[in-house]
DNA sequence: TAAAAATGAGTTGTATACATCTCATAGGGA
DNA sequence: TCCCTATGAGATGTATACAACTCATTTTTA
């Protein structure tokens, strides 16, 4: 039982802090928020790169450290599977996957063209709260000029967050979901050989106007405005992956 | 042992007069056989409406059926509820998904925008033999004017495939593939209340008009035929979606 | 009599032992 | 010395017993 409740309060002390964790939790049942709390904070990992491109994962030692066993830890490596973040061969282990440039290349074409998506067929319109939210979005990057890698991931995943939270339809708004995390990881793997301030430069012009659009209530804008900067952040991996290949 | 066997020998006896199995399958070893094989044969129930929307699995007496336990048929489900074809309720069983025309109208319009994408950026060429099976299916199609549900979903599901094959991106094949597993269900569902023979002159033209694109080497051309057959469907289905509401 | 509580059947979620597979390494034979 | 084989560590896949949960039915109590 002890393990159990070290395991509650660590995810309720999780969910207090970090609403937007709630958005996409239909069943609330304490499995599904255990679960879902143990696939987030797998995927983060993969995604900042705490867990390498092409390195093996200690499931063992991961089981251990969530208080669970192996049989929940491989339901979320199962989806983690299906989602393109790792692989997993029997007799062999886990693997997070490599990244690939012609893989990449798609993942971001994909996205690019789901964002022109986000404002078609009913959008939901903007709750004051989340106005609220992005305009303090938008303060925090401007006066920050010196983001580290961990701010930069957090501002860019509040934006996201943003923009899912305008489309209407819960299988668009998914789809969508999982290309941001496919394409975020590339990102940021690609991420060291760029300047990090061109990259902060490209998300503070990216929030500034969807926030401009967003008060205008322009949704369609904050689509064409998502896939430009999609577009031009796939415009420099490709220098970068060219050059690699 | 015994079983085992009986399943492996079960297994053989599908891939081999379906060649279009293998179209997905990285790893081939015996495990990822045998799930893919179980989650076909389910899904395939489902969306052939063997197990109704809305009616609950009888997880035991599937286990026994595929001579596995329920951990594999566990894994199956889960992947399902993640396509969107069932629903696990903690304590309560596993549940097909109800057919719910808003989210059904979602699934058809992100096929239909997905399937503008078949086209572009570097298709895959045209084989021979695809192209035979298309005239052969063609063939098939124009002479059978009485076609029953379950040929006509083979047809369909060939028409689909031959399209698959000229997606290069797997990332927007698998996409596009879940989508129409979704959306054919629904199809399916509604397909009671429209003529057969509506149905069947859909898909003529569908099969008729793609053979010629293709004989032209013309893909672009095909997205297009694809996502106007899908928007023809929406329109129907919408009519009586609507009447249903 | 009615409402509340308890009980039990049936289902999903979890833990764990075991089966199966892969790969590296050590040992033996030519 | 080289190559082939066998063996064992270590990983994933499976079977199964058990825990946790839901819901309907029954029992108890006011």
């Amino acid at each position: 039982m002890q393990e159990k409740y070290r395991l509650s309060n660590k995810l309720d002390a999780i969910n207090a802090d970090d609403e937007i964790s709630e958005t996409f939790l239909i069943d609330t049942s304490p499995w599904r928020s255990r679960f879902d709390f143990v696939y987030r904070e797998i995927r983060r990992r993969i995604v900042l790169l705490d867990y390498l491109p092409e390195s093996k994962l200690d499931i063992k030692n991961i089981s251990e450290e969530f208080k669970i066993s192996r049989t929940p830890i491989r339901s979320v490596m199962q989806r983690l599977e299906r989602e393109g973040l790792v692989m997993t061969k029997h007799g062999v282990g886990t693997i997070v996957t490599g990244i690939i440039p012609s893989q990449s290349r798609d993942a971001i074409q994909l996205r690019l063209h789901l964002a022109t998506l986000i404002g078609e067929s009913d959008p939901k319109p903007i709750d004051m709260i989340s106005l609220e939210g992005l305009e303090l979005l938008n303060k925090r990057t401007q006066n920050n000029n010196n983001m580290s890698q961990s701010e930069l991931y957090k501002c860019y995943e509040q934006l996201h967050e943003f923009k899912c939270k305008l489309i209407s339809s819960d299988l668009l708004r998914e789809t969508y979901d999982q290309m941001y995390y496919r394409t975020v990881r590339v990102w940021f793997f690609y991420m060291k050989q760029l300047t990090l301030a061109e990259l902060s430069e490209s998300i503070k012009t990216d929030v500034s106007q969807t926030l401009n659009a967003a008060k205008r209530d322009d949704i369609r804008a904050i689509g064409f405005i998502t896939r430009n900067a999609i577009s031009a952040m796939l415009h420099r991996l490709n220098l970068l992956m060219m050059a690699e290949e």
